[in-house]
RNA sequence: GGAGGGGUACCCAAGCGGUCAACGGGAUCAGACUGUAAAUCUGACGGCUCAGCCUUCGGAGGUUCGAAUCCUCCCCCCUCCA
């Protein structure tokens, strides 16, 4: 870690600058490099589904690169707005979390985010401190500093109120709550997604309103998922988990296309901007894209697991994909038979290598399924009871399986 | 409360009495090729005891030799008016 006076701030500003979507306003931001103390780094998180991928990443490497300048993390969990629940819209109805799921979440947030963050400089905070004590007429006179013409401002607020769709009075109150926290907390700076640029931008103001120096607002973009084009999501399944195992890692980080990799170095890597442009030319100049994305996989999977794990993953990933090799470790298996025999649909339907037994006479039909490296192509072939074989279905799914 | 529009496979979206397991696109999977699970090309993409059979087009009935397509009732969504 660094130590603020090792680097000017106009150096700072300029890496802080990297992979950033829009910083309001950057004059402030320079100017409060420039005191020379630890700036107060918040970010606000919702409490349900700590499960973190790549693309939470985004702003969690910008926390780490603050870290790394010597300024302070507040990693503020929005527990009190997680405990009323928001009954809004009928698709994302939040579920009602107790104290103890809370604090349950809270735990995982930290195993996760660590992997990344530098605990010692890092403090959790939970907004439930301020929030619960407050009375209805605090409440009351925080949502006095603000005006409905103001909230309509808000992109989805407008456009449901211009579109005749209900905006509930709550509703009005998670901006002002939001910014209430940056008033609480004193914040310096706050990061946030794109999305969350209108919040953020409250919070600037009721600092004002309380006598606080504004906080600066850093907004960061929505990583795009594996295939590209969409933004990377469970839901949408284009997404590594950074609880993932490194083979998995490996091969889905592979998947991306040669364009989407540059992305993901600027936002994913923490090597210097100016090395990933030396990098880009090399592949300009015609070194394999591949062999670079060997690289930024391997700084991924070191951060999340080890760089030993790292290399023993690449190491898999060309046995098996290069040299077309069976791995060493697959799911083992026994099944029971009944008539001395299990027709070979069935039995890789059973072994879960396909999810039903059409799919696995259309695998078969295409060439995809292998007995012991041997691709075979009668579906009607049935394998006796007694027999042990390696099942394997495309490149990917292997099982080894006994027939009793 | 009134008027109109719509609900089709993972998603979007055609079809509007037979040739429909249902056009097309996306996603996904496989094969080829390769420089990688990139790109590109080809193919597959409801299920099963798979050259055959069975169940699908919001739900339940009905008309018909035959319906996703026509009729009736019901459920849900959207737009406009009050």
């Amino acid at each position: 870690m660094k130590n603020i006076d090792q680097i000017t701030p106009n150096n700072a500003l300029q890496l802080l600058k990297r992979g950033a979507e829009e910083i309001l306003l950057e004059e402030e931001l320079m100017a409060k490099l420039k005191l020379g103390r630890p700036l107060r780094i918040k970010a606000g998180f919702d409490p349900t589904a700590p499960d973190l991928h790549l693309g939470h990443t985004v702003l969690i490497n910008k926390l780490r690169q603050f870290q790394d300048l010597g300024h302070d993390i507040l990693f503020l969990i929005g527990d009190f707005t997680g405990m009323i629940g928001d009954p809004t819209g009928k698709s994302t109805t939040r579920p009602t979390l107790t104290r103890e799921e809370v604090h349950e979440n809270a735990r995982t947030y930290q195993k996760q985010i660590f992997k990344i963050l530098n605990a010692d400089r890092t403090k959790i905070v939970f907004n439930s401190e301020w929030m619960s004590p407050m009375t209805a007429a605090e409440l009351i006179q925080l949502a006095a500093r603000q005006t409905v013409a103001r909230m309509l401002e808000r992109d989805d607020f407008s456009k449901r109120y211009n579109g005749n769709q209900p905006i509930a009075i709550h509703e009005f109150l998670y901006p002002l709550i939001q910014g209430y926290d940056s008033v609480a907390l004193k914040s310096d700076v706050e990061l946030g997604g794109t999305d969350q640029k209108f919040n953020l931008l409250v919070g600037r103001e009721l600092q004002k309103q309380f006598g606080q120096a504004s906080q600066v607002v850093m907004t960061l973009p929505i990583l795009e998922g594996l295939g590209g084009g969409q933004k990377m999501s469970k839901s949408l399944n284009n997404y590594v988990g950074i609880d993932e195992p490194p083979g998995e890692m490996f091969g889905k980080l592979m998947s991306i296309s040669d364009d989407l990799m540059w992305r993901y170095f600027e936002l994913l890597s923490f090597r210097p901007m100016g090395e990933v442009q030396k990098l880009q030319q090399q592949v300009n100049e015609g070194r394999n894209p591949r062999d670079v994305k060997f690289e930024l996989c391997l700084e991924l999977i070191a951060r999340f697991h080890d760089s030993r794990a790292a290399e023993q993953a690449q190491q898999e990933f060309v046995a098996r994909f290069q040299q077309g090799e069976i791995p060493e470790e697959m799911p083992e298996l026994e099944l029971s038979t009944v008539k001395g025999g299990l027709p070979i649909a069935n039995l890789l339907k059973e072994a879960g290598l396909v999810a039903s037994t059409s799919e696995a006479f259309r695998m078969i039909k295409q060439g995809a399924v292998k007995i012991d490296g041997e691709r075979i192509e009668d579906k009607n072939l049935s394998v006796n009871t007694g027999a042990q074989h390696v099942y394997q279905v495309g490149k990917r799914r292997f099982a080894r399986v006994l027939l009793k």
